[in-house]
RNA sequence: CGGGGUGUAGCGCAGUUUGGUUAGCGCACCUGCCUUGGGAGCAGGGGGUCGGUGGUUCAAAUCCACUCACCCCGACCA
């Protein structure tokens, strides 16, 4: 492509709407533009990226056995009403009505109308297993979209659906899936891993997100410093040490005006840790929980809902509080006082000899407390993972927290929709049975500027080679020179023609300051630039974005040879895994 | 949806507190000269419903009311 003849618009000021660099960054390089919240257009560069990314996707579904197809965007409602979502999905999605007056949605995610597909054609075990997948347009009216691609209202998504005709066929179907998964995010240069998920609202069974490792990331993640374990904070566990010494004599104190766990522990001279603090909630019923969990721990409302069956749960506020009877600050689960409230004790409450909790009793606390003998309720893991805690797994290493940003999500669907669709087949013996069920996305615009978060500097992207809008640029540096000017044409032509490799060719007779600025915002992971010094030396001049310090002079007649020798090596570096 | 904030040229901003003629600056854009290894310089030029609606006033970007859009912080997701 030639600069002169392309739509690339770069800005030199950083934009006021992007909070973190990716973002800036796609604006300013010209790759994409805002059209509303959340919604943006795709310029000439971003579509490109766009595409990389979405042909190593096809490359590796097609290679796991996957077929591609492109299903409706809009959906009709009664498709929803079946599965049940039309009431659940809430006002993420996104209905709209069509003249007559029906109800259609705009597809946020295509479980429906796969399923749909799938149990109109394969009747039989013989059609087993398929895997359908597309990459499509989706919509999901999202409360806060933000940063740009990463959470857009409107994206591109890779999603893909499996059928089997058991639960041993789903987990083989999920596990090629995994394996794709691996070989598209290693080979779009992205530093990740692959985190047990919880299966959320979706239902289901295993569940794995893939994480590209960045400080900005939205999800924090734990993992082992020691082995593989790795798993969101929703799903991650760790190893509970018991208290030292031994046990005491339950005895209840005077703890005037101290409402706190911080200032009940500092008067008793205890240290948090060792003290249980309530935590009241109700859920989407209105049913009430109280939680008990350490004093210096934080309850993971996920898992407390998981735990309690809930699907959303929220903290009751005082006024609601004082209506279950409870005392604030004084809530604990000895003679709890209420019987209407189901309570649940985390795990780690049970390996506790002296606990300080709360005697129901205003100005009163228990000390010494201990589970089972002293009271005894539901447990379960409910709070969040700390960091330098036990890894579960090897039993050995620490685990530690970072972030990530989630751009791809596998799941074991099992019987969900099959079963409230009528999605059957019949199996060997005659026998009419409900499809196991997988499904498996990919963010492909968040993939991109995930990247782009991973590989940057304070000039501009430094683009993986295999997700690069090109992958080599030719700059000539003096656009009156004739000899030199013609060179890079015939260099240009020999690229773009005979090798079919494609290239950006910065033909505009701009200054070399603006030329050269222009291109390490973006990106381009290999440069060739052409100076009317050199070139009289029969030289040019070739260097990496990722390393513009090591610029090597090679003479003009090999320089396609060079840098076409440096574009296999930047490839085989993809190869591997990076390590996080 | 709750909390905070911003809307003035394509982008980044000043002006609004204390109302007062033709609404300004930088970048970008157009013309000419000059310059060509890191966003140069000079000269000239085009581009604005001051987010919208209504009100107060002799007079509104500026004050008031309503409204819309967008951004940031929280709970959900690719």
């Amino acid at each position: 492509m030639r600069y002169s003849e392309s739509f690339i618009y770069t800005l030199k000021e950083d934009q006021k709407e992007a909070a973190i660099v990716s973002h800036n960054l796609l604006l300013r390089g010209g790759f994409i533009s805002k059209l509303a919240s959340g919604i943006y257009n795709y310029l000439p560069l971003g579509l490109r990226v766009i595409k990389k990314v979405s042909e190593i996707v096809r490359q590796e579904m097609n290679a796991a056995g996957a077929l591609e197809i492109l299903m409706a965007a809009v959906q009709p409602a009664e498709l929803w009403m079946e599965s049940g979502r039309w009431n659940d999905y809430g006002k993420e999605l996104l209905r709209i009505k069509d003249r007559g007056d029906r109800d259609f949605v705009f597809g946020p995610t295509h479980e429906e109308v796969v399923t749909d597909i799938v149990r109109k054609f394969a009747k039989s075990y013989k059609n087993l297993p398929v895997n359908l997948y597309q990459i499509q347009t989706k919509f999901r009216d999202e409360l806060r979209p933000r940063f740009g691609l990463m959470r857009g209202r409107e994206f591109i998504m890779k999603d893909a659906y499996s059928f089997d005709a058991d639960e041993d066929g789903m987990d083989i179907s999920y596990l090629k899936m995994r394996d794709a998964y691996f070989n598209i995010f290693r080979r779009c240069g992205l530093a990740f891993r692959s985190v047990e998920a919880d299966t959320g609202s979706i239902g289901g069974k295993d569940s794995e997100e893939f994480m590209v490792l960045s400080s900005t990331g939205e999800d924090e993640i734990v993992v082992c410093d020691s082995c593989e374990y790795s798993a969101n904070t929703e799903r991650a566990e760790s190893i509970t040490q018991d208290e030292p010494g031994t046990e005491k004599e339950l005895k209840k104190v005077e703890t005037p005006n101290k409402q706190t766990i911080k200032d009940v522990c500092e008067f008793l001279d205890k240290d948090e840790q060792f003290s249980a603090k309530a935590l009241v909630y109700k859920n989407e019923e209105g049913k009430i929980f109280c939680f008990f969990v350490e004093g210096d721990d934080e309850l993971n409302e996920i898992k407390a809902a998981r735990a309690t069956g809930s699907i959303e749960l929220t903290m009751l506020t005082d006024e609601e509080l004082e209506k279950t009877g409870l005392l604030k600050g004084y809530i604990g689960p000895i003679d709890f006082p209420n019987k209407d409230i189901e309570i649940v004790c985390d795990n780690r409450l049970k390996n506790r000899n002296t606990l300080v909790v709360g005697a129901n009793e205003e100005g009163y606390h228990f000390v010494n407390a201990k589970f089972g003998r002293d009271f005894e309720h539901k447990t379960a893991d409910i709070r969040n993972v700390k960091e330098n805690e036990i890894c579960p797994r090897c039993k050995n290493g620490r685990l530690k927290k970072i972030r990530g940003i989630e751009v791809g999500h596998i799941f074991k669907l099992g019987l969900k929709y099959s079963k409230a669709m009528k999605a059957e087949f019949l199996d060997k013996n005659g026998k009419t049975q409900p499809f196991y069920m997988g499904c498996y996305g990919i963010g492909i615009g968040r993939t991109a500027q995930a990247a782009i978060e991973q590989n940057n500097d304070e000039k501009g992207i430094i683009w993986p080679i295999s997700i690069a809008p090109f992958e080599i640029e030719i700059v000539p540096l003096d656009s009156k020179d004739i000899g030199l000017v013609n060179f890079c044409d015939r260099m240009y032509d020999y690229f773009e023609n005979t090798l079919g490799i494609e290239v950006l060719y910065d033909d505009r007779a701009e200054r070399a300051g603006i030329k050269l600025n222009d291109m390490d915002l973006i990106g381009i992971p290999i440069r060739i630039v052409i100076g009317k010094k050199s070139f009289a030396d029969n030289k040019v001049e070739i260097s990496l974005r990722r390393n513009r310090n090591d610029k090597t002079l090679v003479d003009r007649d090999v320089a396609i040879e060079y840098a076409v020798e440096l574009r296999e090596k930047l490839y085989k570096e993809l190869e591997k895994i990076r390590e996080v």
